[in-house]
DNA sequence: CAGTCGATCTGCT
DNA sequence: GCAGATCGACTGA
């Protein structure tokens, strides 16, 4: 049962991660670097490694599309902590989002993990996802993302360098012509008009979700 | 292919 | 009580 992640962290954290450093910059920054890069989680239920292909930046406290955005509760502490670490939380009853936390302690800035290609353990991730014809679905959109590589709240807070998570950056950004960018997907407001380009991927993969602009909700009891 | 809706957790009013 | 960083099923063309 529980009582595991408190343990092995404080054990396999003892040298000091280069690539932990390369996430200690604003969102913005660390985009490019995210995009391309690989995510692992290994656990008894099996081992899925995922290629990110779109991010979505989070700014923080003066980011009113971002949990933050209201100060730090006991869901989104793990934001406001130190970067190099997961941010999972559930929403709209079902599902679970995964962010890479990113920039200084207590900016709680992140990137939400949108997208990405099955690179290992596709049977595992298969299973996960039952029901997409094709496999270039299994991890295109957040909430699928997380379940193929199955995340979940026992998640939150875990270090991204440690087990069961490995993060791979790549050595060096991808070529900047093969990144594009726009605005941010079921974000309405200030964040979410084309003025805020915080939404990254690598152009033209078949793995990025499709853009829903964010609609605004039309209450449905207006003409009986 | 595009539009609509249900599921039901979390934090804020 | 309500809206939300969503997905999958269903409808109609």
């Amino acid at each position: 049962m529980g009582g595991v992640a408190a343990g092995f962290a404080t054990v396999v954290c003892v040298t000091a991660t280069p690539d932990r450093n390369r996430l200690a910059l604003p969102a913005t920054q660390v985009a490019p670097l995210l995009l391309g890069s690989t995510l692992t989680h290994d656990d008894d239920t099996g081992r899925v490694a995922v290629r990110i292909t779109e991010v979505e930046a989070y700014l923080g406290a003066d980011d009113p599309g971002s949990h933050a955005f209201r100060g730090q509760t006991a869901r989104n502490t793990t934001m406001f902590g130190n970067p190099g670490h997961l941010y999972v939380y559930f929403t709209y009853g079902m599902h679970y989002c995964a962010n890479v936390v990113c920039g200084e302690a207590g900016q709680a800035t992140g990137l939400l993990l949108r997208a990405g290609e099955i690179v290992e353990g596709l049977d595992v991730a298969r299973e996960r996802r039952k029901s997409p014809r094709h496999d270039v679905d299994l991890a295109r959109g957040p909430a699928r993302l997380a379940q193929a590589l199955g995340l979940n709240r026992k998640l939150d807070g875990a270090d991204l360098f440690a087990a069961p998570l490995t993060l791979t950056l790549p050595a060096a950004p991808v070529d900047p012509d093969l990144v594009s960018s726009g605005p941010r997907v079921g974000v309405a407001g200030v964040g979410g008009g084309s003025e805020y380009p915080w939404r990254y991927w690598l152009t033209d993969d078949p793995t990025v979700s499709r853009y829903r602009a964010a609609k605004p909700r039309i209450p449905r009891t207006v003409n009986g």
